[in-house]
DNA sequence: ATGTAACCTTTCATCGTCTGTAAGTGTTTT
DNA sequence: AAAACACTTACAGACGATGAAAGGTTACAT
Protein backbone atom coordinates (compact mmCIF):
# COMPACT_ATOMS: atom_id res chain seq x y z
CA UNK A 1 0.00 0.00 0.00
CA UNK A 2 1.58 3.53 -1.16
CA UNK A 3 2.25 6.05 1.26
CA UNK A 4 1.36 9.35 0.59
CA UNK A 5 1.83 12.63 2.81
CA UNK A 6 -0.28 15.76 2.78
CA UNK A 7 1.23 19.42 3.36
CA UNK A 8 -1.71 21.63 3.40
CA UNK A 9 -2.77 23.90 6.26
CA UNK A 10 -6.70 24.83 5.17
CA UNK A 11 -8.28 21.89 7.53
CA UNK A 12 -10.69 21.24 5.54
CA UNK A 13 -9.15 20.70 2.13
CA UNK A 14 -7.01 18.64 3.82
CA UNK A 15 -9.77 16.26 5.01
CA UNK A 16 -11.50 16.20 1.80
CA UNK A 17 -7.92 15.22 0.63
CA UNK A 18 -7.24 12.76 3.17
CA UNK A 19 -10.57 11.24 2.54
CA UNK A 20 -10.24 11.01 -1.19
CA UNK A 21 -6.98 9.28 -1.09
CA UNK A 22 -7.83 6.33 1.92
CA UNK A 23 -10.55 5.70 -0.15
CA UNK A 24 -8.49 5.10 -3.11
CA UNK A 25 -6.53 3.11 -1.05
CA UNK A 26 -3.77 4.84 -0.18
CA UNK A 27 -2.30 5.28 3.51
CA UNK A 28 -2.32 8.73 4.27
CA UNK A 29 -0.63 11.23 6.95
CA UNK A 30 -1.24 14.81 7.20
CA UNK A 31 1.46 17.33 8.04
CA UNK A 32 -0.19 19.62 10.71
CA UNK A 33 2.54 21.34 12.54
CA UNK A 34 4.56 24.15 9.72
CA UNK A 35 8.49 24.08 11.46
CA UNK A 36 10.68 22.07 10.15
CA UNK A 37 8.04 20.43 7.96
CA UNK A 38 11.00 18.28 5.41
CA UNK A 39 12.19 16.67 8.48
CA UNK A 40 9.10 15.50 9.61
CA UNK A 41 8.75 14.09 5.71
CA UNK A 42 11.80 12.71 5.77
CA UNK A 43 10.62 10.64 8.84
CA UNK A 44 7.51 9.58 7.20
CA UNK A 45 9.07 8.44 4.33
CA UNK A 46 6.24 8.54 2.19
CA UNK A 47 6.27 7.53 -1.53
CA UNK A 48 4.60 10.86 -2.39
CA UNK A 49 3.89 14.07 -1.13
CA UNK A 50 1.06 16.32 -1.88
CA UNK A 51 2.18 19.86 -1.34
CA UNK A 52 0.39 22.66 -1.37
CA UNK A 53 2.21 26.38 -2.19
CA UNK A 54 0.49 28.78 0.74
CA UNK A 55 1.73 27.99 3.59
CA UNK A 56 2.10 29.81 6.84
CA UNK A 57 5.62 30.48 8.16
CA UNK A 58 7.09 28.45 5.03
CA UNK A 59 7.44 29.39 1.83
CA UNK A 60 5.74 26.28 -0.59
CA UNK A 61 8.47 27.12 -2.88
CA UNK A 62 11.42 26.80 -0.40
CA UNK A 63 9.89 23.38 0.79
CA UNK A 64 9.84 21.85 -2.02
CA UNK A 65 14.11 22.99 -3.33
CA UNK A 66 14.72 21.36 0.42
CA UNK A 67 12.40 18.10 -0.13
CA UNK A 68 14.50 17.76 -3.67
CA UNK A 69 17.58 18.25 -2.42
CA UNK A 70 17.76 15.84 0.53
CA UNK A 71 15.56 13.02 -0.85
CA UNK A 72 13.78 11.50 -4.17
CA UNK A 73 10.67 11.15 -2.88
CA UNK A 74 8.46 12.75 -5.74
CA UNK A 75 6.26 15.42 -4.89
CA UNK A 76 3.07 17.14 -6.76
CA UNK A 77 2.25 20.48 -5.93
CA UNK A 78 -1.34 21.15 -5.26
CA UNK A 79 -2.25 24.76 -5.76
CA UNK A 80 -5.14 27.27 -5.65
CA UNK A 81 -2.64 29.67 -7.38
CA UNK A 82 -3.33 29.14 -11.51
CA UNK A 83 -0.54 31.73 -12.35
CA UNK A 84 1.50 30.26 -15.13
CA UNK A 85 4.53 31.64 -13.12
CA UNK A 86 4.10 29.61 -10.20
CA UNK A 87 3.74 26.49 -12.25
CA UNK A 88 7.01 27.22 -14.22
CA UNK A 89 9.07 27.80 -10.79
CA UNK A 90 7.78 24.51 -9.07
CA UNK A 91 8.85 22.40 -12.07
CA UNK A 92 11.77 24.78 -12.12
CA UNK A 93 12.70 23.68 -8.26
CA UNK A 94 11.85 20.06 -9.19
CA UNK A 95 7.82 19.35 -8.94
CA UNK A 96 7.58 16.20 -10.48
CA UNK A 97 3.36 17.44 -11.25
CA UNK A 98 1.41 20.71 -10.71
CA UNK A 99 -2.40 20.45 -10.70
CA UNK A 100 -4.53 23.72 -9.57
CA UNK A 101 -7.41 23.62 -7.21
CA UNK A 102 -10.54 23.28 -7.57
CA UNK A 103 -9.19 20.16 -8.75
CA UNK A 104 -11.65 16.73 -9.84
CA UNK A 105 -11.46 14.19 -7.59
CA UNK A 106 -10.86 11.80 -10.63
CA UNK A 107 -7.84 13.90 -12.31
CA UNK A 108 -5.96 13.84 -9.11
CA UNK A 109 -6.24 10.12 -8.40
CA UNK A 110 -4.95 9.38 -12.28
CA UNK A 111 -1.85 12.24 -11.48
CA UNK A 112 -0.90 10.55 -8.19
CA UNK A 113 -0.86 7.18 -9.97
CA UNK A 114 1.19 8.81 -12.62
CA UNK A 115 3.47 9.76 -10.45
CA UNK A 116 3.44 6.49 -8.76
CA UNK A 117 3.95 4.91 -11.56
CA UNK A 118 7.00 6.83 -12.66
CA UNK A 119 8.84 6.40 -9.12
CA UNK A 120 8.25 2.33 -9.25
CA UNK A 121 11.42 0.52 -8.66
CA UNK A 122 13.36 3.45 -7.96
CA UNK A 123 12.89 3.29 -4.50
CA UNK A 124 16.26 1.68 -3.41
CA UNK A 125 18.17 4.96 -5.79
CA UNK A 126 20.06 6.96 -3.47
CA UNK A 127 20.86 10.37 -4.86
CA UNK A 128 24.38 12.24 -4.73
CA UNK A 129 25.57 15.38 -6.70
CA UNK A 130 24.79 15.13 -10.29
CA UNK A 131 24.51 11.44 -10.09
CA UNK A 132 22.01 8.23 -8.30
CA UNK A 133 23.38 5.21 -7.09
CA UNK A 134 21.11 1.82 -6.93
CA UNK A 135 21.77 0.50 -3.17
CA UNK A 136 20.93 -3.34 -3.90
CA UNK A 137 23.23 -3.43 -6.98
CA UNK A 138 25.57 -0.88 -6.37
CA UNK A 139 25.11 0.47 -10.24
CA UNK A 140 26.00 4.10 -10.46
CA UNK A 141 24.03 6.56 -13.01
CA UNK A 142 25.53 9.75 -14.19
CA UNK A 143 25.06 11.80 -17.31
CA UNK A 144 24.32 9.16 -19.84
CA UNK A 145 26.33 6.45 -18.38
CA UNK A 146 26.11 3.69 -15.93
CA UNK A 147 28.19 1.43 -14.23
CA UNK A 148 28.29 -1.34 -11.57
CA UNK A 149 30.59 -0.34 -8.86
CA UNK A 150 32.46 -3.08 -6.76
CA UNK A 151 30.65 -3.90 -3.36
CA UNK A 152 33.08 -2.62 -0.91
CA UNK A 153 33.40 0.70 -2.96
CA UNK A 154 29.47 0.79 -3.19
CA UNK A 155 29.19 0.48 0.32
CA UNK A 156 30.98 3.35 0.96
CA UNK A 157 29.29 5.35 -1.46
CA UNK A 158 26.29 4.24 0.25
CA UNK A 159 27.28 4.82 3.56
CA UNK A 160 28.12 8.52 2.37
CA UNK A 161 25.11 9.60 0.99
CA UNK A 162 23.08 8.33 3.57
CA UNK A 163 25.45 10.46 5.80
CA UNK A 164 25.81 13.60 3.81
CA UNK A 165 28.05 16.36 5.09
CA UNK A 166 27.73 14.33 7.84
CA UNK A 167 31.26 13.42 9.23
CA UNK A 168 31.64 9.39 10.18
CA UNK A 169 34.01 7.32 11.65
CA UNK A 170 36.88 4.89 10.28
CA UNK A 171 34.50 2.15 13.07
CA UNK A 172 31.34 3.11 11.36
CA UNK A 173 33.07 2.63 8.05
CA UNK A 174 34.39 -0.59 9.26
CA UNK A 175 30.88 -1.54 10.19
CA UNK A 176 29.20 -0.70 7.35
CA UNK A 177 32.15 -2.81 4.96
CA UNK A 178 32.48 -6.11 6.99
CA UNK A 179 29.52 -5.79 9.65
CA UNK A 180 31.71 -5.93 12.70
CA UNK A 181 33.71 -3.53 14.93
CA UNK A 182 36.28 -6.25 16.06
CA UNK A 183 39.64 -6.45 14.38
CA UNK A 184 39.23 -3.47 12.11
CA UNK A 185 41.42 -3.25 9.69
CA UNK A 186 42.19 0.76 8.88
CA UNK A 187 44.41 -0.19 6.26
CA UNK A 188 41.84 -2.07 4.20
CA UNK A 189 39.39 0.58 4.37
CA UNK A 190 42.31 3.10 3.25
CA UNK A 191 42.15 0.99 0.14
CA UNK A 192 39.02 0.95 -0.54
CA UNK A 193 38.63 4.56 -0.02
CA UNK A 194 41.14 5.17 -2.55
CA UNK A 195 40.05 2.73 -4.98
CA UNK A 196 36.34 4.75 -4.88
CA UNK A 197 38.11 8.13 -4.93
CA UNK A 198 39.49 7.35 -8.07
CA UNK A 199 36.50 5.52 -9.86
CA UNK A 200 35.07 8.50 -9.20
CA UNK A 201 37.26 10.87 -10.57
CA UNK A 202 37.14 8.55 -13.61
CA UNK A 203 34.02 9.01 -13.58
CA UNK A 204 34.52 12.75 -13.53
CA UNK A 205 32.26 13.72 -10.81
CA UNK A 206 33.12 16.31 -8.57
CA UNK A 207 35.79 15.10 -5.90
CA UNK A 208 34.07 15.48 -2.26
CA UNK A 209 35.32 13.16 -0.22
CA UNK A 210 36.82 14.69 2.66
CA UNK A 211 39.32 13.26 5.23
CA UNK A 212 38.68 14.75 8.47
CA UNK A 213 41.78 14.73 10.66
CA UNK A 214 41.50 12.21 13.84
CA UNK A 215 37.68 12.19 13.11
CA UNK A 216 36.89 10.41 10.15
CA UNK A 217 35.69 11.61 6.75
CA UNK A 218 33.12 13.61 4.87
CA UNK A 219 31.16 13.93 1.75
CA UNK A 220 30.76 17.31 1.13
CA UNK A 221 27.81 18.11 -1.35
CA UNK A 222 28.28 20.76 -3.32
CA UNK A 223 25.44 23.82 -3.68
CA UNK A 224 23.71 23.07 -7.24
CA UNK A 225 22.89 25.97 -8.98
CA UNK A 226 19.18 26.55 -9.78
CA UNK B 1 21.24 18.49 -28.40
CA UNK B 2 17.03 17.02 -27.60
CA UNK B 3 15.13 15.38 -30.35
CA UNK B 4 11.70 15.52 -30.84
CA UNK B 5 8.82 14.16 -33.23
CA UNK B 6 5.74 15.85 -33.66
CA UNK B 7 2.64 13.75 -34.87
CA UNK B 8 0.32 16.22 -35.58
CA UNK B 9 -2.03 16.47 -38.94
CA UNK B 10 -3.00 20.70 -38.70
CA UNK B 11 -0.09 22.12 -40.87
CA UNK B 12 -0.43 25.54 -38.63
CA UNK B 13 -0.83 23.90 -35.55
CA UNK B 14 2.68 21.62 -36.43
CA UNK B 15 4.40 24.07 -37.90
CA UNK B 16 4.22 26.60 -35.25
CA UNK B 17 4.91 23.87 -32.61
CA UNK B 18 7.96 23.25 -34.73
CA UNK B 19 9.29 26.70 -34.23
CA UNK B 20 9.03 26.98 -30.53
CA UNK B 21 10.77 23.67 -30.13
CA UNK B 22 13.56 25.06 -32.47
CA UNK B 23 13.97 27.88 -31.16
CA UNK B 24 14.17 26.17 -27.76
CA UNK B 25 16.82 24.52 -29.08
CA UNK B 26 15.58 21.22 -30.19
CA UNK B 27 15.87 18.88 -32.93
CA UNK B 28 12.36 18.50 -34.60
CA UNK B 29 10.68 16.14 -36.74
CA UNK B 30 7.12 16.15 -38.19
CA UNK B 31 5.23 13.30 -39.36
CA UNK B 32 3.16 14.21 -42.32
CA UNK B 33 1.91 10.31 -43.58
CA UNK B 34 -0.31 8.84 -41.37
CA UNK B 35 0.34 5.13 -42.00
CA UNK B 36 2.64 3.09 -39.74
CA UNK B 37 3.05 5.91 -37.70
CA UNK B 38 4.87 3.66 -35.09
CA UNK B 39 7.24 2.42 -36.82
CA UNK B 40 8.23 5.81 -38.65
CA UNK B 41 8.69 6.98 -35.07
CA UNK B 42 10.45 3.94 -33.82
CA UNK B 43 12.82 4.45 -36.96
CA UNK B 44 13.62 8.24 -35.79
CA UNK B 45 14.23 7.03 -31.70
CA UNK B 46 13.47 10.61 -30.94
CA UNK B 47 13.96 11.72 -26.89
CA UNK B 48 10.46 12.45 -26.92
CA UNK B 49 6.89 12.58 -28.87
CA UNK B 50 4.36 15.12 -28.98
CA UNK B 51 1.29 13.35 -29.81
CA UNK B 52 -1.90 14.97 -31.13
CA UNK B 53 -5.33 12.68 -30.28
CA UNK B 54 -7.17 13.99 -33.03
CA UNK B 55 -5.32 12.39 -35.67
CA UNK B 56 -6.90 11.08 -39.90
CA UNK B 57 -6.59 7.38 -40.18
CA UNK B 58 -5.64 6.52 -36.58
CA UNK B 59 -6.78 7.06 -33.01
CA UNK B 60 -4.19 8.94 -30.90
CA UNK B 61 -5.31 6.77 -28.14
CA UNK B 62 -4.19 3.35 -30.56
CA UNK B 63 -1.21 5.30 -30.83
CA UNK B 64 -0.49 6.05 -27.63
CA UNK B 65 -0.59 2.67 -26.70
CA UNK B 66 1.56 0.86 -29.96
CA UNK B 67 4.58 3.36 -28.87
CA UNK B 68 4.44 2.16 -25.44
CA UNK B 69 4.18 -0.73 -26.23
CA UNK B 70 7.52 -0.98 -28.45
CA UNK B 71 9.09 1.34 -26.45
CA UNK B 72 10.38 3.42 -23.43
CA UNK B 73 10.22 6.89 -25.63
CA UNK B 74 8.12 9.09 -23.45
CA UNK B 75 4.74 10.55 -24.94
CA UNK B 76 3.87 14.13 -24.67
CA UNK B 77 -0.06 14.08 -25.27
CA UNK B 78 -0.94 17.69 -26.58
CA UNK B 79 -4.66 17.98 -27.83
CA UNK B 80 -7.41 20.32 -27.94
CA UNK B 81 -10.09 17.90 -26.40
CA UNK B 82 -10.25 19.40 -23.12
CA UNK B 83 -12.65 16.53 -21.52
CA UNK B 84 -11.74 14.47 -17.93
CA UNK B 85 -12.37 11.55 -20.02
CA UNK B 86 -9.85 11.66 -22.56
CA UNK B 87 -7.08 12.80 -20.10
CA UNK B 88 -7.82 9.83 -17.40
CA UNK B 89 -7.67 7.26 -20.57
CA UNK B 90 -4.69 8.56 -21.94
CA UNK B 91 -2.59 8.92 -18.81
CA UNK B 92 -3.87 4.80 -18.44
CA UNK B 93 -2.12 4.14 -21.36
CA UNK B 94 0.95 5.58 -20.66
CA UNK B 95 1.01 9.04 -21.48
CA UNK B 96 3.56 10.90 -19.52
CA UNK B 97 2.05 14.28 -19.69
CA UNK B 98 -1.21 15.49 -21.00
CA UNK B 99 -2.04 19.16 -21.94
CA UNK B 100 -4.74 20.63 -23.50
CA UNK B 101 -4.73 23.29 -26.61
CA UNK B 102 -4.29 26.23 -26.87
CA UNK B 103 -1.17 26.56 -24.64
CA UNK B 104 1.10 29.07 -23.60
CA UNK B 105 4.32 28.31 -25.59
CA UNK B 106 6.31 28.68 -21.35
CA UNK B 107 3.81 25.97 -20.45
CA UNK B 108 4.92 23.45 -23.09
CA UNK B 109 8.36 24.29 -23.22
CA UNK B 110 8.34 23.87 -19.56
CA UNK B 111 6.39 20.69 -19.79
CA UNK B 112 8.82 19.24 -22.11
CA UNK B 113 11.83 19.99 -20.47
CA UNK B 114 10.11 18.36 -17.49
CA UNK B 115 9.50 14.94 -18.98
CA UNK B 116 13.02 14.99 -20.41
CA UNK B 117 14.54 15.43 -17.12
CA UNK B 118 12.46 12.82 -15.72
CA UNK B 119 13.65 10.03 -18.33
CA UNK B 120 17.42 11.34 -18.14
CA UNK B 121 19.51 8.65 -17.69
CA UNK B 122 16.79 5.83 -18.61
CA UNK B 123 17.83 6.47 -22.33
CA UNK B 124 19.78 2.72 -21.88
CA UNK B 125 16.60 0.97 -20.99
CA UNK B 126 15.23 -1.91 -22.65
CA UNK B 127 11.57 -2.68 -21.41
CA UNK B 128 10.26 -6.66 -20.65
CA UNK B 129 7.05 -7.95 -19.40
CA UNK B 130 7.47 -5.86 -16.13
CA UNK B 131 11.46 -5.05 -15.88
CA UNK B 132 13.81 -2.82 -17.10
CA UNK B 133 17.57 -4.04 -18.59
CA UNK B 134 19.59 -1.23 -18.06
CA UNK B 135 21.86 -1.76 -21.50
CA UNK B 136 25.00 -0.66 -20.36
CA UNK B 137 25.19 -2.70 -16.72
CA UNK B 138 23.06 -5.34 -17.25
CA UNK B 139 21.16 -4.27 -14.19
CA UNK B 140 17.78 -5.82 -14.21
CA UNK B 141 14.79 -4.30 -12.00
CA UNK B 142 11.96 -5.77 -11.37
CA UNK B 143 9.03 -5.24 -8.89
CA UNK B 144 11.38 -3.49 -6.57
CA UNK B 145 14.12 -5.18 -6.84
CA UNK B 146 17.18 -5.39 -8.97
CA UNK B 147 20.10 -7.47 -10.10
CA UNK B 148 22.98 -7.49 -12.48
CA UNK B 149 23.51 -10.18 -14.70
CA UNK B 150 26.47 -11.39 -15.67
CA UNK B 151 27.45 -10.44 -19.13
CA UNK B 152 26.51 -13.04 -21.18
CA UNK B 153 23.56 -13.72 -19.91
CA UNK B 154 22.81 -9.63 -19.98
CA UNK B 155 23.50 -9.90 -23.49
CA UNK B 156 21.65 -13.12 -24.35
CA UNK B 157 18.68 -10.76 -22.95
CA UNK B 158 19.38 -7.34 -24.42
CA UNK B 159 19.08 -9.24 -27.65
CA UNK B 160 15.63 -10.74 -26.81
CA UNK B 161 14.07 -7.44 -25.65
CA UNK B 162 16.06 -5.58 -28.90
CA UNK B 163 13.77 -8.16 -31.11
CA UNK B 164 10.67 -9.09 -29.02
CA UNK B 165 8.28 -11.55 -30.30
CA UNK B 166 10.96 -12.47 -33.59
CA UNK B 167 13.10 -15.33 -33.77
CA UNK B 168 16.87 -14.89 -33.57
CA UNK B 169 18.98 -17.20 -34.72
CA UNK B 170 21.96 -19.00 -33.33
CA UNK B 171 24.41 -17.41 -35.33
CA UNK B 172 22.71 -14.24 -34.49
CA UNK B 173 22.51 -14.60 -30.68
CA UNK B 174 26.57 -15.80 -30.88
CA UNK B 175 27.59 -12.79 -32.75
CA UNK B 176 26.38 -10.52 -29.98
CA UNK B 177 27.80 -12.82 -27.53
CA UNK B 178 31.23 -13.03 -29.13
CA UNK B 179 31.49 -10.66 -32.07
CA UNK B 180 32.31 -13.40 -34.48
CA UNK B 181 30.45 -15.91 -36.96
CA UNK B 182 33.29 -17.72 -37.04
CA UNK B 183 34.21 -20.67 -35.29
CA UNK B 184 30.52 -20.54 -33.33
CA UNK B 185 30.13 -22.51 -30.34
CA UNK B 186 26.55 -24.09 -30.32
CA UNK B 187 27.16 -25.59 -26.94
CA UNK B 188 28.52 -22.56 -25.48
CA UNK B 189 25.29 -20.57 -26.52
CA UNK B 190 22.93 -23.57 -25.19
CA UNK B 191 24.83 -23.22 -21.68
CA UNK B 192 24.43 -19.32 -21.57
CA UNK B 193 20.53 -19.99 -22.21
CA UNK B 194 20.61 -22.29 -19.79
CA UNK B 195 22.21 -19.81 -17.16
CA UNK B 196 19.80 -17.01 -17.85
CA UNK B 197 16.16 -19.32 -17.98
CA UNK B 198 17.69 -20.09 -14.62
CA UNK B 199 18.03 -16.81 -13.71
CA UNK B 200 15.21 -15.39 -15.17
CA UNK B 201 13.24 -18.66 -13.16
CA UNK B 202 15.04 -17.66 -9.70
CA UNK B 203 13.12 -14.12 -9.88
CA UNK B 204 9.76 -15.11 -10.57
CA UNK B 205 9.98 -13.31 -14.35
CA UNK B 206 7.34 -14.93 -16.51
CA UNK B 207 9.63 -17.75 -18.56
CA UNK B 208 9.55 -16.51 -22.01
CA UNK B 209 12.15 -18.34 -24.10
CA UNK B 210 10.93 -20.52 -26.22
CA UNK B 211 13.11 -22.60 -28.63
CA UNK B 212 12.02 -23.11 -32.32
CA UNK B 213 13.63 -25.90 -33.59
CA UNK B 214 16.19 -25.42 -36.09
CA UNK B 215 15.25 -22.24 -36.39
CA UNK B 216 16.72 -20.34 -33.22
CA UNK B 217 14.95 -19.01 -30.05
CA UNK B 218 12.43 -16.43 -29.41
CA UNK B 219 11.17 -14.33 -27.05
CA UNK B 220 7.52 -14.20 -26.80
CA UNK B 221 5.77 -11.03 -25.09
CA UNK B 222 3.14 -11.87 -23.06
CA UNK B 223 0.13 -9.34 -24.07
CA UNK B 224 -0.01 -7.16 -20.52
CA UNK B 225 -3.52 -5.95 -19.00
CA UNK B 226 -4.46 -2.10 -19.43
C1' DA C 1 63.62 22.40 11.38
C1' DT C 2 62.58 17.86 13.00
C1' DG C 3 60.03 13.87 14.65
C1' DT C 4 55.88 11.59 14.97
C1' DA C 5 51.34 10.28 14.04
C1' DA C 6 47.95 10.16 10.79
C1' DC C 7 46.83 9.50 6.17
C1' DC C 8 47.59 7.91 1.35
C1' DT C 9 49.26 4.96 -2.65
C1' DT C 10 50.96 1.01 -5.07
C1' DT C 11 52.04 -3.76 -5.69
C1' DC C 12 51.09 -8.52 -5.19
C1' DA C 13 48.95 -13.01 -3.81
C1' DT C 14 44.44 -14.89 -2.77
C1' DC C 15 39.69 -15.71 -3.38
C1' DG C 16 35.31 -15.97 -5.66
C1' DT C 17 32.56 -15.57 -9.64
C1' DC C 18 31.88 -16.03 -14.60
C1' DT C 19 32.94 -18.72 -18.50
C1' DG C 20 33.69 -22.48 -21.95
C1' DT C 21 34.65 -27.45 -22.29
C1' DA C 22 33.16 -31.83 -22.13
C1' DA C 23 30.33 -35.58 -21.36
C1' DG C 24 25.96 -37.28 -20.80
C1' DT C 25 20.72 -36.98 -20.83
C1' DG C 26 16.20 -35.68 -23.15
C1' DT C 27 13.22 -34.87 -26.96
C1' DT C 28 11.50 -34.60 -31.58
C1' DT C 29 11.33 -36.17 -36.29
C1' DT C 30 11.79 -39.42 -39.98
C1' DA D 1 15.04 -47.26 -33.95
C1' DA D 2 18.18 -44.01 -35.37
C1' DA D 3 19.55 -39.47 -36.18
C1' DA D 4 19.44 -34.76 -35.33
C1' DC D 5 18.70 -31.38 -32.36
C1' DA D 6 18.05 -29.55 -27.70
C1' DC D 7 19.09 -29.43 -22.77
C1' DT D 8 21.65 -30.14 -18.24
C1' DT D 9 25.43 -30.69 -15.07
C1' DA D 10 30.18 -30.86 -13.39
C1' DC D 11 34.58 -29.14 -13.73
C1' DA D 12 38.82 -26.36 -14.65
C1' DG D 13 40.74 -22.01 -16.33
C1' DA D 14 40.46 -16.90 -16.52
C1' DC D 15 39.38 -12.68 -14.70
C1' DG D 16 38.27 -9.12 -11.47
C1' DA D 17 37.77 -7.73 -6.65
C1' DT D 18 39.86 -7.88 -2.26
C1' DG D 19 43.16 -7.40 1.71
C1' DA D 20 48.11 -7.67 3.19
C1' DA D 21 52.20 -5.40 3.13
C1' DA D 22 55.50 -2.00 2.38
C1' DG D 23 56.73 2.55 1.46
C1' DG D 24 55.49 7.40 0.56
C1' DT D 25 53.23 11.84 1.81
C1' DT D 26 51.08 15.30 4.70
C1' DA D 27 49.86 17.76 9.03
C1' DC D 28 50.99 19.16 13.45
C1' DA D 29 53.57 19.74 17.84
C1' DT D 30 57.76 20.88 19.91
Amino acid sequence: MKHIVIVEDETLMREELTDILRKADYQVDEICAFQDVTSQILALSPDLILLDLNLPEVSGFQLCREIKQRSTIPVLVLTSRDGLKDELRALGLGADEYLTKPCRKERLLARVSNVLKRYEGRSHLLEGAGYLLDRLTYTLYIHNHSTVLPKNQGKLLEMFLLHKNEVISKEELCLALWGTTEFIDENALQVNLTRLKKTMADLMMPQQIQSVRGMGYRLTAPQDAQ
